[in-house]
DNA sequence: CAGGCTTGTCGACAGATGATGACATCGCCA
DNA sequence: TGGCGATGTCATCATCTGTCGACAAGCCTG
C-alpha cells in the first residue's frame, strides 16, 4: 500500500502563515503552557525545529499571534443592536469554527500561564480593550468594555467548567436571553 | 551568626493540614501547571517527596483542595441583600487574603490545564455550583448561579489581563456600581 | 538506655519541553 | 546538467517536572 502523504510544497511564506494559523487555534482553545511546539508543528505538518527557526521562541509566537488576532472575525462585526444577542450565542451554545470570540479566547487561555500573562498585558490593552472601548463609545467607554469583556471571558470560564451539559435546552435558552439583555445594557449605557 | 530557622515540630497531622493549606492558597493564585510540588514544599518548609507521600500524586492533592475549599470564608456568607455590592468589591478591589472568592478562583485557575478541568469538571457541580444555585433558590436558580459565576470570574480574569493599573480611582468605583447591580439582579431574579 | 515506628530528607530517574546546530533535500538559474 | 541557496528534518542538549526508594533524624515506649 504505502499510501502516503503527499509533502507539502516548499514554500516559506505559506508555510510561516500555515504555522501562524495554526498556533492561533491552538492558543485559542488550549493554555500557552499546554500548546507545544511539536503540536503547532504537527498540526501543520513539519518538523518543531521549523517552527523555532521562523518566529524565534515559543514567546515571540504567542506575540505574533497576539498580534494578528484582529485577523479573523471580530465581536464588533455586525448589528450593534444585535450585539446582546450574537455573542451570548456564541457565549453559550458556542461554534466549532471561526469564532468571533477567538481573541478574547487567547487573552482567556493566557492567564494560566505566569510568562504568557505578561505578555498580554503589554498587549491586551492596545490590541482588544482600545478598538473594543472605542467601537463602545459614549461616555465610561473604558468601564463598560472591561464590563462586556468579562462577562463574555466568564461565561466561557463557566462553560468550560461545567462541561456544557449539565442545562437543558430550555435553561440553556433563558441563560441566552438573560446574558444577551445583560450585554446589551452594558454596551448600550 | 548562623541564623537558623527553628525546625518544624514533628507532627503529621499538622504537617498534612500546612501542606494543604499552602497548596489551596497558590492553586488559587496561579495555574495548575505553573504550582510546583517544589513551591508547595518551600512554603511549608519541607521537603517535595512529603508532599508526594501525604498525598500521593500532585492530581489528588488538588483533588484534596477542590474538597476542601468549602472550608474558608464564602461567597454565601453575609447578607443577600448586599451580595451584588459585596462581591463587586472583592471582584474589582481585590482584598489580600481569605477572600471570598479564593473557591472560586481555584475553579477559575484550573481552565488553563487540560488534566486540571477534567478534574474540576468531575467536582465543580457538586462543591460549588450545587450549594450556590440551592443558596440562590427560586426559578431558574441553576442559570442563574452560572450567570453570577461567570461574571464574577470573568472580572477576575480581566483584572489580571489589564494589570489593574489602567482606569481611575473614578472609573473603578463606577464599574463596581455596575457590577454591584447587575449582579444583585442576577441574584434577585 | 535501646529498640522501633514515625517523620522527614536526599539523590536519582524517567518523561516532556524548548531550543540549537549539523545534515538532507528541493527548486531555481546559469 | 550542475551547483547553490532556500527550505525542511534529525539527533541532541539542557532544563524542568512529578515521583520513588533508600537513608537519616526524632520521639515514644519498654
Amino acid at each position: 500500500m504505502f499510501c502516503q502523504v503527499a509533502p507539502r510544497p516548499r514554500n516559506a511564506e505559506a508555510t510561516r502563515a500555515a504555522i501562524l494559523t495554526a498556533a492561533r487555534e491552538r492558543f485559542s482553545r488550549e493554555s500557552y503552557d499546554d500548546v507545544g511546539m511539536r503540536d503547532i508543528a504537527g498540526d501543520v505538518g513539519v518538523d518543531a525545529a521549523l517552527v523555532s527557526r521562523y518566529f524565534g521562541s515559543k514567546e515571540d509566537l504567542f506575540l505574533k499571534v497576539l498580534e494578528h488576532c484582529g485577523d479573523g472575525p471580530d465581536l464588533m462585526d455586525g448589528d450593534r443592536a444585535t450585539f446582546g444577542d450574537r455573542v451570548a450565542r456564541e457565549a453559550i451554545f458556542g461554534s466549532e469554527h471561526d469564532g468571533q470570540l477567538e481573541h478574547l479566547l487567547v487573552l482567556l487561555r493566557s492567564i494560566g500561564s505566569a510568562k504568557a500573562s505578561e505578555l498580554v498585558r503589554r498587549t491586551a490593552d492596545e490590541s482588544f480593550f482600545g478598538p473594543f472601548q472605542a467601537w463602545i463609545g459614549g461616555s465610561d467607554a473604558p468601564v463598560r468594555a472591561r464590563l462586556a469583556a468579562a462577562f463574555i471571558m466568564g461565561m466561557e470560564v463557566s462553560r468550560e467548567l461545567t462541561g456544557g451539559q449539565t442545562l437543558t435546552r430550555e435553561q440553556s435558552e433563558n441563560m441566552h436571553a438573560r446574558m444577551a439583555a445583560i450585554l446589551q445594557d452594558i454596551i448600550d449605557g
